[in-house]
DNA sequence: GTTGTCATCATTGTCGACAATTAGTCCTGT
DNA sequence: ACAGGACTAATTGTCGACAATGATGACAAC
């Protein structure tokens, strides 16, 4: 079962230190480690990974285009912080694209490929009866189906621009903020639909249901932020 | 008028080397100056813009996440070659994340920015005499079209993406072959039909037209590649 | 003649040090 | 007491040099 779902396979062993520390920041990042919006400081960083400045200023540079860490001239770097606002944004885009990629998907994706999303939802429903499985289900079986819907376009700039950007950012308000909502159940629901429309090959069915379920989530999100003030 | 669509406003005087340098290697990429494909030699580049290879690698760092090099650890970079299967990928994410922008947009641009693009628009109408009207229109008329419909959605993460990575390769692509095309005047006149629905602050047909209008580039640009075989 | 191996070379990756800009603080004058 | 300015300190931006990895060529063996 995979556990993160990233599209470079976080190797830990890339050549390079730069690129391995990136990595390792980012992880720090999504999951909490380095706090939202804290100011980060070169030399300390650098010390703390036992690199020097150069590697881990090129590691901020890639962070900074995948939209993880603020720079202002010669201010330092802020990891971000994200506002309700900016969340929302993204599940704008995430509607957008990865229904976009479920029509596609249903045009190319393999057989192999739809019976092992087929056998991923069979085990989530299984293991409804979890005790942890809202939580698991939360916070890695739902990133992992819209990964292969994704992973299914077989459009690697859409690929990219998802897994890259956008479903860390994701993590990283889960790790943030609880996200427990009730949702879980219907989420699954949804999923098997969107998976029906693939297997039957019905892009414009899926596109339909894959957008109407990214909009039920923001919208669920949006009555919890609503809520909460 | 403005000529180059790029949402930073490319000041050419941003304190740090890295961030101007990176400008303008991605300026001198995209318009051909460096070939597509050749190699990138860091000192050489280095000389070239009179810098030394920290700031230069900062820069390559950026141009890597934009997707304009590839980098492969100790082993250099190259200048991408964007294959037509490339090309066409970009125009699919462009429909799904254009289509969204034109449903924000007929929802949240003001009268004044709806104005403006028809002003924009009544421009172009009027140009169409011009001998060079073809020409200027591919290359710069109808990104101002879209550029404007993006930032009207409002939505920043949307406006990164589009303008700061997925235009620049269309304008690669077009500095690169001729893309002579006669969808000029068609273009024009599905611009106007996205300009009045979005006037009429219908999002749904906005969208809708807006994907009909980047589908049919798209189909344009592939019947193109298969006569050209 | 071909192929395998080795040595040289160029290029990339990494590091430590210097220069420049900013933030904070303390002092002084009104 | 408060405002303004200058000084100090820390952090960032930049540079040149060293180490390591991959490529190119020649030479020798089969």
């Amino acid at each position: 079962m995979m556990t993160t779902a990233t599209a470079e396979s976080l190797d830990e062993e890339t050549s390079t230190i730069a690129d391995r520390v990136f990595g390792q920041v980012r992880q720090a990042i999504v999951e909490g480690e380095i706090p939202a919006g804290s100011k980060i400081s070169e030399p300390a960083l650098a010390a703390r990974y036992g690199i020097s400045r150069g590697p881990l200023r090129e590691a901020m540079r890639r962070l900074e285009s995948t939209n993880l860490v603020e720079r202002r001239p010669n201010l330092g770097a802020r990891v971000i912080t994200l506002s309700n606002d900016e969340l929302l944004e993204i599940y704008v885009i995430r509607e957008a694209l990865e229904g976009m990629a479920a029509r596609i998907a249903a045009e190319r994706m393999s057989d192999a490929a739809i019976a092992d999303l087929k056998d991923l939802l069979e085990q989530h429903r299984r293991e409804v009866a979890r005790a942890d499985w809202q939580t698991y289900f939360q916070e890695e079986g739902d990133l992992d189906f819209h990964f292969r819907i994704v992973q299914g376009s077989g459009n690697r700039r859409l690929i990219d621009i998802l897994c890259n950007d956008l479903y860390h950012l994701a993590r990283m308000y889960r790790c943030q903020f609880g996200m427990k909502s009730d949702r879980a159940a219907d989420a699954l629901k949804e999923h098997e639909l969107v998976a029906d429309a693939i297997a039957e090959r019905d892009g414009e069915l899926a596109e339909w249901l894959m957008r109407r379920h990214i909009r039920a989530s923001r919208r669920a999100i949006e009555r919890r932020l609503a809520g909460e003030r």
